[in-house]
DNA sequence: TCTGGGGTCCTAGGACCC
DNA sequence: TCTGGGGTCCTAGGACCC
């Protein structure tokens, strides 16, 4: 029978800042989405000051003050970082890992002799050597390793590790849990559940299967066949590729005028390119889109382009031009833009492509790959935007995204390392 | 001043083809 | 009275995840 344990950070962001900072131990620590727009993540004190999850920065402001929290912008190249160390830890001890997020991770522990003892080595070894605290919840499918691995957080008595399958009574893991809290099952979805008189998730998991598949199609079904006990979401060994890839920002203040909207769709499109390389991949479509903000008393714009490359590309002088080509589509005058972003889509392998008669000669291609790994390698070796083309935005703008309260990059910048006296 | 960024998958409906 | 049936592709919209 198959085994899935489900590795998890606790409060991850918070954690990472914690680290660097010892004096903050005790204290309430909350990390801000990019622009400083709202709380992605808590620590165990500031949960208790009642901050919800994605509550609205400017609101909390107060709370802050008053409680001395130590507030974050986010800065993910820390983050990053300690998620790759926590992994590595991860990939050394277990069998088979499948990193599903910056912080978490599930492991295939079919066959293992004594699963519980390898989780607490595991969760030591993490503990010791990177000083993130993490949880492990062990169970027959992923949604109830998910499950568990909420009850593993909940239950200090647990110390961190809690095996589902050892359980007496099964069922006593759903009846604790709301509906809404299962993995794939949004707002939306409990919202029906509740208005249908379904409360727990061992409620859900007892509705008729054939109700659950027309309300909430074969993925609310696989959800309840995992409650359930029967696997339907299977350990992936390795990363499926990706289909799409996306650069998009808020911006720190409105942008009406339409040269600004080129230079950052241009920054965007530059930076989005550099991560189709990276994954040595490339494009058939650019999609555009700039938006006016949500909440606010003045007319709306979402506008939205696609534009189909006459051959797939990663070279980002085509990106860009395409890119621009669709924000000219997709704008609209008279508007205060507050985001933009430029999508790449239809991502096939950058190797053995066909020839197509609408694409470049190949000594062409050639020579684009080869000036794009010469941008690439300075870009990495100086820093990103080191080198960068004439229309994108230069670094000072001030329509760029808010960044106040940034850490250093402690463990990926040499000048920010710390300095031991 | 004022709510992130980056992804995935499913479904329904229309266009088009044979 | 009475206008098929099946397949594919594309798109928009909706839902979810972290």
């Amino acid at each position: 029978m198959a085994l899935f344990g489900l590795v998890d950070c606790n409060n991850f962001y918070a954690s990472c800042e914690r680290l660097f900072r010892p004096e903050l131990k005790s204290r309430p620590v909350v990390v801000l989405s990019n622009n400083d727009g709202c709380v992605i993540a808590r620590s165990a004190e500031a949960k208790a000051l009642g901050i919800p999850m994605a509550a609205p920065a400017y609101q909390w402001e107060h709370v802050f003050r008053q409680h001395q929290v130590a507030v974050f912008s986010s800065n993910y190249a820390l983050y990053g970082d300690l998620s790759s160390r926590v992994m590595s830890i991860l990939a050394d001890m277990a069998p088979r890992v499948e990193v599903y997020s910056i912080d978490e991770a599930f492991l295939d522990l079919t066959g293992v002799a004594d699963p519980v003892a390898l989780c607490r080595e595991i969760r030591a070894r993490v503990t010791q050597w990177t000083g993130i605290p993490v949880s492990i919840g062990l169970a027959r499918t992923k949604a109830l390793a998910k499950a568990a691995n909420r009850r593993a957080k909940k239950n200090p008595a647990l110390g961190g590790v809690y095996d589902h399958t050892a359980e007496a009574d099964p069922e006593a893991l759903l009846a604790d849990m709301e509906a809404g809290e299962v993995w794939g099952i949004g707002p939306r979805h409990q919202k029906r559940l509740w208005a249908r008189g379904v409360r727990t998730a061992l409620d859900f998991a007892r509705l008729p299967r054939d109700w659950v598949k027309k309300e909430m199609s074969v993925v609310g079904l696989a959800t309840q066949l995992e409650l359930q006990g029967i696997s339907c979401v299977h350990f992936e060994r390795a990363p499926a590729p990706h289909r799409s890839l996306l650069c998009s920002r808020s911006f720190a203040t409105l942008v009406e005028d339409k040269a600004q909207l080129r230079e950052a769709v241009c920054s965007f499109a530059t930076r989005v390119g550099e991560k189709l390389r990276r994954e040595n991949a490339e494009a058939s479509a650019v999609q555009v889109f700039v938006s006016t903000p949500r909440h606010r008393d003045v007319p709306q714009h979402n506008g939205q382009a696609v534009i189909t490359l006459p051959a797939p590309t990663a070279h980002t002088p085509e990106i860009i031009e395409a890119a621009l080509r669709g924000l000219d589509q997709a704008y609209a005058e008279g508007h205060g833009y507050q985001k933009a972003g430029v999508m790449l889509l239809g991502l096939t392998p950058a190797t053995g492509r066909q020839n197509s008669l609408l694409d470049l000669p190949p000594e062409e291609r050639q020579r684009q790959r080869t000036l794009m790994a010469a941008l690439d390698g300075v870009n990495r070796r100086f820093g990103r935007g080191a080198l960068r083309f004439a229309l994108a935005s230069a670094p000072d703008r001030p329509w760029h995204m808010r960044q106040m309260r940034r850490s250093p990059r402690y463990t990926t910048s040499w000048a920010d390392l710390l300095k031991v006296r």
